[in-house]
DNA sequence: CGAGGTGTTGAGAACCATCAATTGCCGTGG
DNA sequence: CCACGGCAATTGATGGTTCTCAACACCTCG
């Protein structure tokens, strides 16, 4: 299954119809190396992007050069949804591994997302999950200490690559360096590798490899940084039942 | 003009019929004290808000007991847009002066939003722009020190307010404690103090009473914290440009 | 073999939290 | 009107957390 369609099964029914209509839109494959710019910061924007396969990543850079990681996307996650209200970027977005997006043009996808009731709920709650994750992560940079921050991003990690693939292995492929996390969560790549090593210490993780390794007590990596796992949470029949009262006798009324 | 049109209409046009249509879904006016709670977190709900008039904000309580603030709400701003999607509060939600909302019913809401492409897409853009500045505020608090943070906050209550009110004064009612900004930027109220006298030793502020400010220089202010104010790039024109493309010929078609 | 990127380790400094004591403000009740 | 109590803000002292700088080990790739 596409993971869009994977993506989106977790809170929506989606139809076969509208799943190749939504689907028809992402005519354009492309493949990144690792490193690869997808778009950049201030650009005027003409499509916006799914990801198939890899591991990308949305950042900004501040006067001072430093690099703030804004967020991590994997397979089935949507890139670049703010090109559908203004197409000038506000973000940059680069591959973090080589990958495929599949990128749909912004004027259809307009239409087809504004002018179906069904698709324009989905795609509002995509954002507002999104949203969501956004202000845990907030909370997380916020309160938390560096070794609890760093809980909290593997086993977001973890959550999120489950949500595609729910059969995912406890070992972990990472292909990302510490130095990226660490402007992820805002702290000094130096603080990085020490806090991971406690966490190895402490038995919550193993190395595998340079770049995998494997979680060993994903419920107390949990525990210690208070992660929730929204996608867990949600409620396919709840979403269905209250918007189909909402649009009761007009389901797919346009086209 | 109502706040909440007031805001819509910075990125853009939306007609007297729209805007009547939207307007009429918040029928409920309730009044709220300073601290009164508007709605918990993990409780159902079967409304959404807009602020009349006041200051409110969301939060979460993590295990340990501390409070980590979310998002302030002025005038015109939107409370619980989530709730469109799931009915069920994430976040809690207070009063923080006295201030008044308006509530419309979730039922009426879905209907009029997801069935009227130009409001879908209205509201879809509202909610990229707090997403927008969601990220801001995450490297805000990821990336900068306190006194950088603390001129960041002031700035964006600054341009919030002006958004609702062009010709708002350089003088600032701040019904917020030291603690209540601590809690928002991850800090101790302590700290907060410190942080917020050097502001005022630099020039940049002055304390007019118990609960209001003066900003002296502004713009030195943004600078400090490299704050952009997200509302003003809005371009209104674009906006419905590109939307009119997608949508020709088809503008208000049901109903 | 050398170059560059990545991770590790140590030492010192900067930043921020915590604790505790004090002040000033404001509303309450005598 | 004044005494009182409570909350917010301030100030100082101390300690913990994290940053920065620097040196080094390791791996990968040319």
């Amino acid at each position: 299954m596409h993971p869009l369609i994977r993506k989106i099964s977790h809170f929506a029914d989606i139809s076969a119809d509208e799943a190749d209509m939504l689907l028809g839109l992402f005519s354009h494959e492309q493949a990144y190396a690792d490193g690869d710019a997808v778009f950049s910061a201030d650009t005027e924007q003409s499509t916006f992007f799914v990801v198939l396969e890899g591991w990308f990543y949305s950042f900004s850079i501040l006067p001072d050069g430093a690099r703030q990681i804004h967020d991590v996307y994997h397979a089935g996650d949507v890139i670049g949804l703010d090109h559908l209200s203004w197409s000038r970027s506000t973000i940059s977005v680069s591959a973090a591994s080589d990958g495929r997006l599949a990128a749909a043009p912004l004027t259809p996808a307009r239409r087809v997302m504004f002018r179906n009731p069904h698709l324009s709920a989905i795609f509002y709650s995509l954002h507002m999950l999104t949203n969501v994750q956004l202000l845990d992560r907030i909370t997380a940079i916020a309160r938390l200490g560096a070794y609890e921050s760093l809980a909290y991003f593997l086993s977001d990690a973890t959550a999120r690559r489950r949500m595609i693939s729910a059969d995912y292995p406890s070992e972990l492929y990472l292909p990302l360096s510490q130095k990226f996390i660490a402007d992820c969560l805002g702290l000094s790549a130096v603080h990085v590798s020490r806090q991971f090593n406690k966490l190895i210490e402490n038995k919550l993780l193993r190395r595998l490899s340079r770049s995998s390794i494997q979680i060993l007590d994903e419920d107390r990596l949990r525990k210690i940084s208070d992660y929730q796992d929204r996608y867990a949470n949600l409620d396919r029949h709840r979403f269905e039942r209250e918007l189909g009262r909402a649009l009761a006798g007009h389901h797919g009324q346009s086209e």
